[in-house]
DNA sequence: CATCATGGTAAACGTTTGTATAGTAAAAGA
DNA sequence: TCTTTTACTATACAAACGTTTACCATGATG
């Protein structure tokens, strides 16, 4: 966005509010009113200036037909929140899905992504608390020390993963719980993904 | 959808892919060729119904003014992320603004809110921590132990908030800071706003 | 049977809308 | 310093666009 001046970035801001309260572009003497101006030359210039620079694309002569680039990027997704997770089903089947919330699109990169709502205060000391929502990538592995999602006989958990030759550990950031230590090649175990992101509504 | 004929079923449908393909809608001749029709009036007749019906909303006389209900509600908003607050200027002027994330339009109840990115521990036993962002509902007090953000001598903090007859205390969640005690009628505080949501992207 | 909603055609009207030409003024680069 | 870019005003025009009136045919409703 520094290819722009302040009035080019005024008239960007604008037509995007536009679109984002009425769903559809304003027209050329919609944007002239709403900056007071007194002709639609000017309007037609920072318009023609935006498509120039890539800012938005549109249809020659035609009304409205005014699109902002990489507004559709912005947008959000429904992903569902598994909530209880039954033996044998797959993780996102209808019987796992609780509800779904939505995450803007730029913070989901991989399919198959999910929701867990956390249960306890396990990771307190990470400041994952109980009610958060963890925004989780599904791996069948994570790296050494970040936080993951396992499934423990058919209980999801959330905690630390650490993976030694003889065996792996689920460290808790709470003193209050000890770490769960399983031998390599105990099959109770199953990483389901790593969290990516946090979400915590206060009131 | 019940109430509409499979006829009306699909000028709806075409309206609706017309909107993604293009993110503008279709004026009524473009839908008038789509289905090869001679005349616009039938056009007109099945918008003026979906209008009746309630699927479509639209500003008579104006070109494209079309908008399809029910389809934005699940969409994001680019939020501000403001960062140092300069003095004498709206919270929100240029100036302030760092960038701007895609917040889900659900989570925005009312205008003008904003998203703060922590600096520093000082909330850290509330569970957040220094580079999350904090969504702020701008308002000028908050209830008693909310989580607020207050400026302080032209510096945005996020404390708790507790208002006494003759004084204003702000806590922090970190034993390693102590409170801040303002006697009533201090003016160097203001209270921006009410912590609303906590978001925190991991790695 | 008459009636009403649906789904059209045809033609015309007036406004909305994008575009163009000509010119001004100030700021930014070269 | 000269030139280009930015940011406009003022006016005008043609095309695009929504709207309307009049009319026709069909199928469902009562």
């Amino acid at each position: 966005m520094k290819d722009l001046t302040d009035r080019q970035r005024e008239f960007y801001d604008y037509i995007v509010s536009f679109i984002e309260e009425n769903s559809y572009p304003p027209t050329i003497r919609e944007i002239q009113h709403h900056f007071k101006l007194k002709s639609t030359k000017g309007v037609k210039d920072h318009v023609d200036r935006l498509v120039a620079r890539g800012y938005l694309n549109r249809a020659d002569g035609a009304a409205r037909a005014l699109e902002v680039v990489n507004m559709n990027e912005t947008q959000s997704v429904s992903i569902p929140i598994v909530g209880r997770i039954a033996a044998g089903l797959p993780l996102l089947a209808d019987e796992n899905i609780e509800d779904y919330f939505p995450v803007s699109k730029n913070q989901i990169r991989t399919p198959g992504m999910f929701l867990l709502r956390v249960r306890g205060d396990s990771m307190a000391d990470a400041a994952i608390l109980e009610g958060d929502l963890l925004l989780v990538r599904p791996q069948p592995f994570v790296d050494q020390g970040a936080i993951a999602v396992v499934l423990i006989d058919d209980e999801a958990t959330v905690k630390r993963f650490y993976k030694f030759k003889d065996r792996v550990e689920l460290r808790a950031e709470n003193p209050k719980y000890e770490d769960i230590v399983c031998s390599s090649g105990n099959e109770q175990i199953r990483v389901l993904g790593k969290v990516t992101a946090v979400y915590r509504e206060i009131n």
